[in-house]
DNA sequence: AAGTATATTGAATAATTACTCGGATTTTCT
DNA sequence: AGAAAATCCGAGTAATTATTCAATATACTT
């Protein structure tokens, strides 16, 4: 399992969809390939795979994505989308009825079991099989940062060193949710029981 | 960015270096695949560079090795080796010297600081970039149960739910080591103060 | 030194796969 | 309806790269 081959020559002035038979090939395509993605991984990915289960043509393919890296950015992309909806809900959530440390604790973990709850195959496969461009990663990053900075507002009257803490509260969140959800290590115990212990663990700390 | 082409065929009796020579061929193809893993990454690693860059023939690479799979695998061997070396030492560690609770976090701590500042780049690769087979996922996992096990041990006479809260502590200190040790997220703050904030967060969750 | 086992070589092979292009088909417009 | 624009097609091209093999060279053994 390895490296593809981006051939990147003179553009094809990539065609932009007018009609609806064409919008609805675009969409065809990216549901082919995020369906391969997740169903069958990153290696299986290849644009005559996708273009034969979209039940189009690879030319039609190239018609409207330039490459097929364009197609795995329209997929980052949405997947992205979704998590910054989550986390505009979840911001309101901790204006709405958040009062004391633990009630954010509690939502962050509570929003993050969320995240990675929502078609966890593909998010399995966009974190662990799927190579990250530079600006991929940064995007990712960029929303990591948005949640560690709504954290810590969140925090501010309520404790002390509020940025610090709420990096070390999102990180962990975020991480011990991704292993136990996406990831299949065998716990012994329910992602329930988990994701309970886990409020219990960061609610003691961001209160010291 | 992708993935190869394996062409698994009838094996070839790969050779098993009887002569010194041969030995030293098998360690410089060894070394440059490092090389190249670290350096320039998964994508970079194919076995025509691995035969250039280790100033031998594809042949001889071919030799020793059925596939290019089977170099890999001894690079994962050999580094997980050293990460079981680093868990021996740090049990011995605390049995040696770890009277509290918090004395088992610490070393715990400090133990996935070292394991993650040891070769970050390779690290990187390898956790990051390189595909592993569901044979080499189930290795790594089996180094987290160890370690994992071990730490409940140790915590087995000083806390309640020792089984529980080793799994929240290792995860927990693994993932956010690894997080700011071997990807570059843009932390405000320097490792080790993450690091001395991890220990009294963990500190806070082993004592409750 | 001759003979045999072991090592090395690298050009050639073959499989995979991103991407192109000339032409066919369908939709839109007048 | 007829023309033009938009869409679609898919066999073919080219680049990459894992792997083989027949020839050549080096090291051991007697």
């Amino acid at each position: 399992m390895t490296s593809s081959t981006p051939r990147q020559g003179a553009r094809k002035p990539v065609r932009s969809a007018k009609q609806k038979r064409a919008k609805a090939t675009v969409e065809v395509i990216i549901e082919a390939a995020t369906r391969i993605l997740s169903d069958q991984g990153w290696d299986a990915l290849n644009t005559n795979t996708i273009a034969r289960r979209a039940g189009v043509s690879v030319g039609s393919l190239y018609e409207y994505f330039p490459n097929k890296q364009a197609i795995l950015d329209v997929i980052l992309d949405r997947h992205l989308s979704k998590g910054d909806a989550l986390i505009a809900q979840g911001a309101k959530d901790v204006q709405a009825g958040a009062t004391t440390a633990q009630d954010v604790v509690d939502l962050l973990v509570s929003g993050f079991v969320r995240l990675h709850s929502d078609d966890p195959k593909l998010h399995r496969a966009l974190s662990a099989d799927v190579p990250l461009s530079k600006a991929q990663h940064r995007r990712v990053e960029a929303v990591r940062e948005r949640i560690i900075d709504l954290t810590a507002a969140a925090l501010a009257d309520k404790v002390s060193a509020p940025a610090m803490k709420a990096t070390l509260l999102v990180d962990t969140a975020d991480a011990l949710t991704h292993k136990w959800l996406i990831d299949d290590v065998g716990t012994p115990v329910s992602a329930e029981t988990l994701a309970q212990e886990l409020k219990t663990m960061l609610g003691l700390y961001a209160l010291a």
